[in-house]
RNA sequence: GGGGUGCUAGCUCAAUUGGCAGAGCUGCGGACUUUUAAUCCGUAGGUUGUGGGUUCGAGUCCCACGCGCCCCA
């Protein structure tokens, strides 16, 4: 795949925190003690109390949960929940195995905390926060005070909001139905009159229904907290009638209401987009107020759903293969480097799973696959992330024709089980039909017909070159005929491939994991599918001779030896797995970020919930 | 790596040749019992990404840096 320019390497052990998991307790002391730089010092020093100005309220001095008022921690170290846990008793870390970076945020937070103890109130004017912030933190303080709770352990739901939608669908304006409901959502939308209010309370699924308050059922008190207290962004549950407005509008009829989860942070504003860059890094803003957000998560999880299903509908049997390996190989790319202190060697975070999925066709899986991510240390651009996740399979007895055919169901299934139909629909109003046969051309013959020059195999590097020249095409002094082949197919032909597009038989050179061609000599029978411009996935006639294959992977590793990065290392541990004997396969690598775009047309930050972006 | 471009209130954006930093939404105070981005009256909100420089005066011009986006390699 064509990378662009390498991204500057991140230090290893950049992954942050230790001591998540009960079964490496015992030794995560000792690995903290590595001398390597702490990854949260940036964000922890620029917290500290040691900022100029008066003391600032924090949210993470320690609180009492039901008055606010700052506490001491100790000796609960509730505080100290290791990210990614949910800080419950059984997750809390034992003090013995916090890192040094955790210990000293722990020590850090009880200076803070002692620094600036004082009471909260609600008159709280020296707090430097922006006045929206520290007016919601007032309200919340001022719930604690009048013994109301801002974050309740829950809410007695009765119905969710899709199952009213369902069950009163089309009821007439001004209806009442005499059916009590208990229902809860995040406010969207307020709209308060003097003794009715309204207010739009939206579910995670997105369905949105109306609450009514008014004063004479609530009671006047009631309304008037409901309006001092609650805004837009906050969790409500409201318990009372199903009735229509008379407008029609479907809506629970309040007798009681309670916040179920305060939002400390306003929302923006709901009616123009995020900024790109806001939408990628508050993602979770993003998913509140983009209703295509939200849906793109779920686009995913059924494209992701269909293409096991499809699989398992095949006989299929999915596996998870290792993404820290000793070796990195399966591809030609740059790896992310990491390390290990308890066996004290480097490891690679994976580049693709193709070893250790054909370590297992060896031992009788036959038909495997594996959805996950993948990681290459390359550049970052519209169609490249350096995590991208990846479907790979493997089919025993089949062949480079057999896992097209599969490959064409897959997409066609996922296409049927987003879109209905194999004509996606794209955002910009594109449209690409994904069905029907798929075209089948040569890497050769297509160069051949953008050239108006017979190229082949045997065609010499130097007439290869000329063209290149001919059109403008940098050409690395390193590369062989090869190389330049696919080049040239790159730059002139494969972003003109819209319509889905096997492109069949690559030069050996540049495949050393592919089964020569059964009869054409100089090429491997390899394809790339390409749809709308970009290439989403390719599958192989196996290599599964552990000869040729050792010659081909010597090959790659004395490249390795001269310095070229992407080139795979000798694994000799998958050369011994292959002596055992791999029974003839096909395979099939697919970007499922990529499906994702093929059927969506969003750029790929986009179908990926959380990419990575630099630190801010 | 090169070129272009952007960063202003919680959010989205204005600001003329270098001349008092503004609007909408949001917020706050008030009115309103059928709203749908409610409406009406009042009001608050800023280290203009960071650091230098030029200037009587810098959001605006210059330099460096940070973080984005677009194009090219």
């Amino acid at each position: 795949m064509p990378h662009r320019a390498p991204t500057t390497p991140r230090p290893a052990g950049t992954s942050g925190g230790s001591g998540r998991t009960g079964r490496r307790r015992g030794r995560t002391t000792v690995g903290s003690r590595s001398t390597r730089r702490c990854p949260c010092r940036r964000s922890y020093s620029r917290r500290g109390a040691e900022r100029r100005g008066p003391p600032r309220i924090r949210p993470f001095p320690p609180r009492d949960l039901h008055t606010g008022a700052p506490r001491r921690p100790a000796p609960s170290l509730r505080w100290l929940s290791v990210p990614g846990s949910r800080g419950g008793a059984a997750n809390r870390p034992a003090p013995t195995t916090l890192s040094r970076c955790q210990q000293a945020r722990f020590q850090q937070r009880q200076r803070v905390a002692v620094s600036t103890e004082q009471p909260v109130s609600t008159d709280d004017s020296g707090d430097d926060l922006p006045e929206q912030l520290r007016v919601r933190r007032e309200k919340r303080a001022k719930m604690l005070a009048d013994g109301i709770e801002p974050y309740p352990l829950g809410f007695p739901r009765t119905a969710t909001l899709a199952e009213l939608r369902a069950k009163y669908g089309d009821l007439p304006p001004d209806t009442s139905t005499g059916d009590r409901v208990a229902v809860a959502g995040r406010v969207i939308f307020v709209r308060n009159t003097g003794k009715l209010c309204f207010a739009t309370l939206r579910a995670g699924d997105g369905t949105e229904l109306q609450a009514m308050l008014s004063a004479a059922q609530v009671g006047k008190e009631s309304l008037e907290d409901w309006k001092k207290l609650v805004d837009l962004g906050d969790h409500v549950g409201v318990e009372g009638e199903v009735i229509t407005s008379r407008r029609g509008e479907l809506s629970v009829f309040a007798d009681s209401w309670a916040v179920t989860s305060k939002a400390l942070r306003p929302l923006p504003v709901a009616h123009k987009p995020l900024s790109e860059e806001a939408r990628v890094r508050q993602r979770y803003v993003d998913l509140i107020v983009r209703p295509q957000a939200r849906e793109t998560v779920r686009t995913r999880a059924n494209v992701v759903r269909s293409l096991r299903d499809t699989l398992h509908d095949r006989g299929f049997i999915e596996v998870e293969t290792p993404m820290l390996q000793p070796l990195h190989g399966g591809a030609t790319a740059r790896p992310f480097v990491t390390h290990s202190n308890a066996l004290d060697i480097d490891l690679y975070l994976r580049i693709a799973p193709e070893l250790y999925l054909k370590r297992a066709a060896v031992g009788g899986i036959e038909k495997v696959f594996e959805i996950n991510r993948n990681f290459r240390n390359e550049g970052v651009d519209s169609s490249h992330s350096p995590e991208f996740a990846m479907l790979e399979f493997y089919e025993a007895y089949g062949n480079y024709d057999t896992v097209a055919e599969l490959t064409r169901d897959l997409v066609i299934r996922a296409a049927l089980a987003v879109h209905g139909t194999t004509v996606v629909t794209h955002a910009d109003g594109g449209e690409y039909d994904l069905g029907g046969e798929w075209r089948q051309i040569t890497l050769y013959g297509a160069i051949s017909d953008a050239l108006g020059d017979e190229i082949t195999p045997a065609t010499p590097y130097e007439r290869l070159a000329a063209h290149a020249a001919a059109h403008d095409i940098a050409v690395d002094p390193a590369w062989g005929a090869g190389k330049l082949a696919e080049e040239l197919f790159d730059e002139l032909v494969a972003d003109r491939l819209v319509a889905p597009t096997f492109v069949r038989d690559y030069p050996v050179e540049t495949s050393p994991l592919v089964r020569p061609h059964r009869s054409e000599p100089g090429v491997v029978e390899k394809w790339d599918l390409y749809v709308q411009g970009f290439e989403l996935g390719t599958g192989y006639s196996e290599l599964v001779d552990p000869v040729i294959q050792r010659e081909r992977l010597t090959q790659q590793s004395l490249l390795a030896a001269k310095g070229d990065p992407e080139a795979m290392q000798l694994d000799e541990d998958f050369l011994r797995a292959l002596e055992y004997g791999m029974p003839p396969s096909g395979g099939v690598g697919m970007g499922i970020d990529r499906l994702l775009m093929a059927l969506t047309g969003l750029g790929i930050r986009e179908t990926i919930l959380f990419p990575l972006v630099r630190p801010e």
